[in-house]
DNA sequence: ACCTAACTTGAGTGCACCCTCAAGATGGAA
DNA sequence: TTCCATCTTGAGGGTGCACTCAAGTTAGGT
């Protein structure tokens, strides 16, 4: 605990810039983006940037875990809502390659591509905990072939998230990764819910 | 047509080095492997490799093409011998993936990170169009579901080779992939063979 | 042995990013 | 109003890549 006296009005004030201009920029482009064009964007140098937030990591734990955080929430009590196991898995897998679809920072955070960002990975395995209970029910409940691991949850969700970040990414990639959930279910002619229910944005293709 | 005077020894032996150099450095990393490491490696300039191939789509098309084109000769053929359509394509999935997994070059040419190299492009797309032969005769024959389209194989295949570029890709990623093919075969009790055959090179994983 | 067109060389330019730190500006206590 | 601890600034150093071109070297014809 060191005593920590309070900040100069215009040190909070880049603060709050900084972290207005990081949340557009992180969202907008990814967790890689350049710290130049935030503090650019926050009019404020890029030495304020590093001042107050030490570091990109700094910078991402001090934004994005509480709006990541939230979506991740109303996402995992939307997905509880469904009334069978199979349909929480489904809507979870869906939803998820949704959500990363919509938000190239949450993507970053599920690939755990800054593994320093320590308060966003603490979220983003909270959600994939949930997924993996999901699997679990799924499993307990017989509807899912044993086959079709936890972990093959999370390959799924990573390569989607892979895939998101290429801009020549050819369209309707989701599908492929859709349907190994549908071959998971042990009760024949496997859902067509997962397989047309991905809602996102799907970029144009490179794709002949 | 112009007319062409034989080059200088010196020149050719260049030549020679930075061909061998391109292909082994190729083949370890990549193409978009640092052409200075290319040069370094051949014991020539940079300026040289440039004097003599212009670009790196240059120095690929002179290289690349040969070899990926006899793997995926050999290949096709080695699929072609399978006896139901079932079997080929089941064969030339698997076996594509592995093909990308050991060869960086070969992955990168599917994902056609180079399209001004002309000669390889042209390889790796009748390679791909045989693929879509393959799911043409399965859905001809009847075993595949008609909801398999062509752009479904090349997205499986676009995806595995998104997949090899990351380093740190979770183990057995390769199963999500040829599950969505188990998927679509319209027998029930959806093929092993797939799923079990993948012999490529999983990495280690990020997995928890 | 000489000569020159052909060839090689590598330091240099440019770009895009990360991160630092000496110098200057300013909030706010006294 | 004064004054200094706090804060901001942005040029500059570092990395790693692509690509160029003036100067130097050499193959090989005569």
């Amino acid at each position: 605990m060191t005593e920590t006296r309070p900040l100069r009005r215009d040190a909070r004030d880049n603060i709050a810039k900084l972290q207005a201009a990081a949340l557009e920029v992180f969202l907008a482009k990814g967790l890689d983006a350049s710290l130049d064009e935030i503090a650019r964007t926050a009019g404020v140098s890029i030495g304020t940037l590093y001042n107050r937030f030490g570091s990109r990591e700094g910078l991402i734990d001090a934004v994005i875990p509480e709006v990541a955080g939230s979506k991740l929430l109303a996402f995992g009590t939307a997905v509880l809502a469904k009334t069978t196991p199979r349909e929480r898995l489904e809507e979870f897998v869906t939803g998820m390659i949704d959500l990363q679809g919509e938000d190239p920072a949450l993507n970053d955070a599920i690939l755990r591509r800054y593994p320093d960002a320590v308060a966003l990975l603490g979220i983003c395995d909270r959600s994939i905990a949930l997924g993996q209970d999901l699997v679990r029910d799924a499993h307990a409940d017989g509807s899912l072939s044993p086959d079709f691991t936890e972990h093959d949850l999370f390959c799924m969700l990573w390569l989607a998230g892979i895939a998101n970040r290429d801009p020549h990414a050819p369209a309707n990639w989701q599908r492929v990764i859709t349907r190994a959930l549908d071959q998971a279910w042990t009760v024949g002619a496997a859902g067509q819910h997962a397989q047309t229910e991905v809602r996102g944005g799907s970029r144009e293709g490179a794709e002949k």
